[in-house]
DNA sequence: ATCTTTTTTAGAATAGTTCTTGATATAAAC
DNA sequence: GTTTATATCAAGAACTATTCTAAAAAAGAT
């Protein structure tokens, strides 16, 4: 009954897995919550409201088959929390210090982020995660800290 | 009398941090292992052979501030254990999923790592950090997967 | 030498994540 | 539609890298 929805049907083949009712919710609070990127544990607030049977553990399993789906992406700063981030296109990742919120940033037209890199024949870069920390300037927290300096 | 040492003292100014006893082998654990990117447990396993009595949690203190001073750098790979870099040099890092040993990958020449990406007007970024995964290529656990492919 | 501040040490505590186990649900075979 | 096999879920325990705490030691200042 459930399975012929065709949402759900339409994204049983991602990647080979399973959608089940539990990473179709995760799924779909992951695009709710936009851009956000969410930690896990974020996740999982969103998700029970939603699905109240769901677990922490469920929501971590749901994430992994996910991103290991090529669904979703992992997204990590330093050491902090994993966020997810359902935006599939190349792009970077904003950290502002001021209001810590993560912004996602695109390529620059015709840009190709491999060819700045000096790589060493015969290697070959499969995956690539490009992180940047700094002031976003136009969040209220950021204005105010450029007032008192 | 170890204050004299003219090592010692010419670092004493890295960043303001006191270099002491421990910061030093810490310090010098790391740029003797080169371009291996230990973790704070490799590095204490080494510092600790030339100093007995020093503990994780001063390896772990001492990469902090050596880290805050800007004499080294902080690495992290997904969320396994950080790692640590004493190349200054703004560079990239490639993490061969054949060998697991971490490469510092230089700029091109003249590239500008900045100007790739389409960041929005006023916003600053202060640190940027750019992680490939793949296969070197050239290491035998690397020739040996292509082989068998 | 005495006082003050910083650093070191050892072990406890923490946070995020993974693992384990049994239960449940889904798919496949009949 | 049952039965059988496989995959997933849930709850909590376990794990790991790191940080915190408090007391001892070291370094620097007076």
């Amino acid at each position: 009954m459930e399975d012929s929805d065709p949402v759900l049907k339409a994204r049983e083949d991602f990647g080979g897995v399973r959608m089940t009712r539990q990473r179709r919710v995760v799924y779909e609070v992951l695009t709710d919550l936009g851009p956000k990127h969410p930690t896990a544990s974020e996740v999982f607030v969103t998700a029970k409201e939603r699905m109240p049977s769901i677990s922490l553990a469920t929501v971590y399993n749901c994430l992994e088959s996910l991103t290991g789906a090529g669904a979703i992406k992992q997204v990590n700063i330093d050491r902090e929390a994993s966020r997810y981030c359902p935006n599939l296109q190349p792009h970077a990742h904003f950290f502002c210090t001021g209001c810590d919120n993560v912004f996602d940033i695109g390529l620059e037209k015709g840009a190709e982020p491999h060819s700045i890199w000096a790589l060493p024949a015969g290697c070959r870069v499969e995956e690539m995660h490009v992180a940047m920390k700094g002031v976003c300037g136009t969040c209220p927290k950021c204005l105010n800290e450029t007032h008192q300096s």
